[in-house]
DNA sequence: CCATATATGGACCAATTGGTCCATATAGAG
DNA sequence: CTCTATATGGACCAATTGGTCCATATATGG
């Protein structure tokens, strides 16, 4: 049998897997957002994504892979949705003041408990690991990207100085975000994280 | 023999200790502010503090409770130090502006790599444990209580405007510096980080 | 129905985890 | 020198870690 024909057969028979890969995916994510990488153990893991341990290996091959996979999942969901946020807003100065007012919303909630994926990666495994340092510099980027995208929206609409930095106005928002998030997931309370909203948009314009 | 005198002469007497304690938690905060709570190792900790398990034991009692005095040494070293930094400062927004400043250096450098063992420490441990969420509380709000100082003071100077709120500006700039320590931890480059800090000052007026 | 190829459950693994315990060393007080 | 009280080294521990492996289940193609 040729070569090619058995890799494509081995792709269509054989019996067929019994769990949805995105929904098990989405609950690893959940597991390491609420705990970290190094303080999640493959059990809790397994209980959460409801699977085998074969079937994890199978279709995730390790931990650390599973983890890279969870951080790219993360930030390509949280970009879209941003993304998406910043085409229905009103302008692109009064969007990026809403999402650091959604996101003070979350102070004493337990959505704020689990502060951001990508910061409380970059925060717990810093550099160390270059195999982790690049989905985690990826996901600062994205983010920072579409500050930048809201940057430019807001200069031509008059609302950030033609001369500004932007470049360096959307890694400072980057910085609040991962600040005012961080501060939250360690109790800062709702008043005070709604004051700073305000002092974080003032180097915006 | 009378109790007391019993508990008196219990720490007189006996085989003296042959290690420095404070040299040994020292020891022990560098290993926590470079691998976190969850990576720390008991194995880690003895081979950084040279003493035996026994000793650590004895003297430190548990890894969480090791933790929670490297946790308050760090943040007693570390306000103390910016207390010292303000009283020498010209003024008091001169010395916030030198503290983002010094921050912003250490990018791309092994000292940058770090983080802040506080702010990593909320972002690792959240409130999860209720153990730790008050010493790392306390390191927030320490840090708060020096920026504050350093506001109060720039008010008086006429650098902060006397309706602004100190309090809501003391947790911006705590929320900034947590911001610009994890983007750096993250491989964030020097000409980056400088330029966020006249961006992160200019909240203060 | 049989062959193929994958999925799954669970036994199993060495290594490491944080932690305990005891025998021994070693100082000062009497 | 002896007694007391602490310090230390290291053996030991159960539990957990991430990970492997194999027997079995189960679908599809022929």
């Amino acid at each position: 049998m040729d070569r090619m024909v058995h890799i494509i057969r081995a792709m269509t028979i054989g019996r067929p897997i019994e769990f949805d890969p995105e929904k098990a995916l989405d609950a690893a994510v959940e597991v390491f957002w609420c705990k970290g990488y190094e303080a999640t153990s493959m059990s809790d893991l397994l209980t959460a994504m409801k699977l085998s341990k074969s079937s994890l290996y199978q279709s995730f091959g390790s931990k650390h892979q599973l983890f890279t996979r969870c951080l790219t999942r993360y930030q390509e969901r949280f970009t879209s949705e941003l993304n998406h946020g910043l085409k229905e807003a009103k302008s692109g100065r009064r969007f990026i003041e809403s999402v650091f007012q959604a996101v003070a919303e979350t102070a004493q909630q337990p959505e704020g408990e689990k502060g951001c994926l990508v910061g409380n990666s970059a925060s717990e495994l810093g550099q160390r690991d270059t195999v982790f340092a690049k989905p985690v510099a990826q996901g600062l980027r994205g983010l920072g990207e579409v500050f930048k995208a809201a940057l430019k929206r807001a200069q031509t609409e008059g609302d950030v100085s033609p001369h500004a930095d932007l470049n360096a106005l959307a890694s400072y928002l980057v910085s609040s975000m991962t600040g005012l998030r961080t501060l939250i997931k360690a109790g800062l309370d709702k008043r005070a994280a709604r004051s700073m909203v305000p002092l974080i948009l003032k180097a915006v314009g």
